[in-house]
DNA sequence: CTGAAAGCGCTTACAG
DNA sequence: CTGAAAGCGCTTACAG
């Protein structure tokens, strides 16, 4: 159906010049109760199909739409859920954006988003989530113990989007990423590698301490020589600290994991172009997230892929319910992540 | 300042058992009317130290915080701008997003976030913007004519970004494509170019359309030979463009233009690693955007960097004042975008 | 400076 | 099925 939004407008404009049309007002063209065009507009209310028609045609002259801010105020449910997310320059994260509120439509919700630049923020973003009532948060965002029962205590379903609390009960998605890794590793080891450098994320990543931790646990005992590099997610770090490596006398790694693509993408462009390996023969790199660019001709990275669709769909999920049913218990679901084999690293 | 939200919490839940407290519940508690409450959360209102005091301790211990919603219900302004946006993928708009954010929270402004996946979503997401009451909308997302009007005469502000619109008075703000496309062609002219191969965006992009306008009307008359490439800004389809064009036994071009960064990766890519061409002597190749990829060691491109924070910033400044002053007229900001001269093509 | 009261635009029992 | 009425949690003139 096409919708004509000027000629409703118009009509809107010339009856109340310039004042958005309210439910008395459609209930006075309609003929009716101000209650009964309430009713129409609410599924599932009890409503004759004269009335209904009545009512529609009033509300389609007026440009009527309900104010859906005074619902939320009497109905005690704002049909908002807020979405904190760091790092909006991961590559990740704009997909995963995306599909939340492809998702959330779907239930007629909308999105009110929080970006944040450092995890210190958190507490002041609170502050305006609960100004706003909203229903639920769905966070990509470390939070701490205490921010934690803060949305606990005032009843606001909760559910973190790849951030790991081991010790708290809280819901959460998350990939694997601790198996991710050391799938990867293994097909590394398999292959004959033997002297890994593990490039983590930022320290106070729990994702990236768990995929370093895949890598280190497999690691220990069965390759000949391992180094562990600090790096933030980013793709300026991950060429200096190959650099650092390449340029250090003592160890000659033939293995790069890097715990994330963009990481990886710096790493072997370093290798290839700074210092002329050949990668994977030489040396060879592997990623991890499977971000779009990770497939690239120049890249083709060997990496994990999130099943970024199907998690976000577990998040909004596991949200809705909570909102339906408070009571329901914290829930920890993880999905298993997808090896792509590229030509970066050769895995058996 | 710290804060604690797990004890303010307690407390809140301990008095009211999970109730949220509301102005009345601190009045009760500080021992005022419900007004003063109001007055006090409200900057600028008229109210003595000794009630202000008084207030401030009661809601700190009842972890209260203004109803945002109700507050818009009664005051008219939400404080909330609707933000649309498209290509979410897009490299370029995660940090125009980020960047909304952090310039909309200075102003204690929230973002309701709607992306379109294409287009022709505009009028099911309008209904949507229509019942939340937003006092603004930043669109970086095409609307048709009457879109544009439905939103004047609601009275809702309107500011367009990146998107253009010559015959219509609407606010935008914008990079000059087209006269950055033009420099860059100009470059390659000067250093002695002559057979371009132009790829564009997608059909409907009048931000691709500026851009190929820019190159085409430099090229005209100037350039032996130039071809036009239907793209739509994915690496995916840059690389078969390419490869039709270095499968095409007539037209040998030293130079492509690709109307951004994305595609300009993907002819670089498929030139070098399945053409063996060498880039910039060889073949140039130029991009738009400025993302950060386009920095990348592998990439180093010649592009027009916009000056993201800067049109942001003056996006949100044009909304804010035709949010306190509606009679504004519309105003167009034309931001000149700056050359990165890469290695991916010499400019003379 | 302060408080009582009206009202923002809805939803939802409650009678009829 | 329908309408009158209360009330969601605020802001804001209006008296005092």
């Amino acid at each position: 159906m096409v919708k004509q939004p000027t000629i409703k407008a118009s009509a809107a404009s010339a009856m109340l010049d310039g004042k958005r049309a309210t439910s008395y007002d459609v209930a006075r063209v309609a003929g009716v109760s101000q209650s009964a065009v309430s009713r129409c507009f609410k599924s599932g209310a009890s409503i004759s199909a004269k009335t209904r028609v009545k009512v529609e045609r009033a509300a389609e002259t007026l440009g009527y739409q309900p104010n859906a801010i005074a619902r939320g105020l009497i109905s005690g449910r704002s049909n908002i859920v807020a979405v904190l997310i760091t790092e909006l320059t991961n590559l990740n994260y704009p997909q995963v954006l995306s599909e939340l509120h492809r998702k959330f439509s779907e239930c007629d919700i909308r999105i009110l988003l929080f970006t944040l630049d450092k995890e210190s923020d958190v507490d002041k973003v609170l502050d305006k989530v609960w100004q706003y009532q909203v229903d639920g948060i769905i966070a990509a965002a470390q939070f701490t113990e205490g921010q934690i029962s803060a949305c606990q205590e005032r009843g606001i379903p909760l559910v973190f989007y790849n951030r790991i609390y081991p010790q708290s009960t809280v819901s959460s998605v998350c990939c694997d990423h601790r198996e991710g890794e050391r799938a990867l590793v293994e097909g590394l080891l398999n292959e004959g590698r033997s002297a890994f450098a593990v490039m983590s994320g930022p320290v106070d990543s729990t994702v990236s301490a768990a995929r370093t931790q895949g890598a280190v646990d497999r690691l220990e005992g069965f390759a000949k020589h391992i180094v562990e590099l600090e790096g933030d997610y980013s793709y300026g770090l991950a060429c200096r600290l190959t650099r650092q490596i390449m340029a250090d006398g003592d160890f000659k790694p033939d293995a790069f994991v890097c715990t994330n693509d963009i990481m990886a993408m710096g790493c072997l462009d370093t290798l290839r172009i700074e210092y002329g390996v050949a990668v994977p023969s030489d040396i060879a790199v592997v990623g991890f997230d499977g971000v779009d660019a990770a497939a690239w001709l120049n890249y083709d990275l060997t990496t994990v892929v999130q099943p970024l669709e199907r998690m976000v769909q577990a998040a909004v999920n596991m949200l809705l319910e909570r909102i339906k049913e408070p009571k329901l218990l914290a829930e920890k679901r993880l999905f298993a992540g997808d090896i792509r084999h590229g030509s970066s690293a050769i895995l058996r």
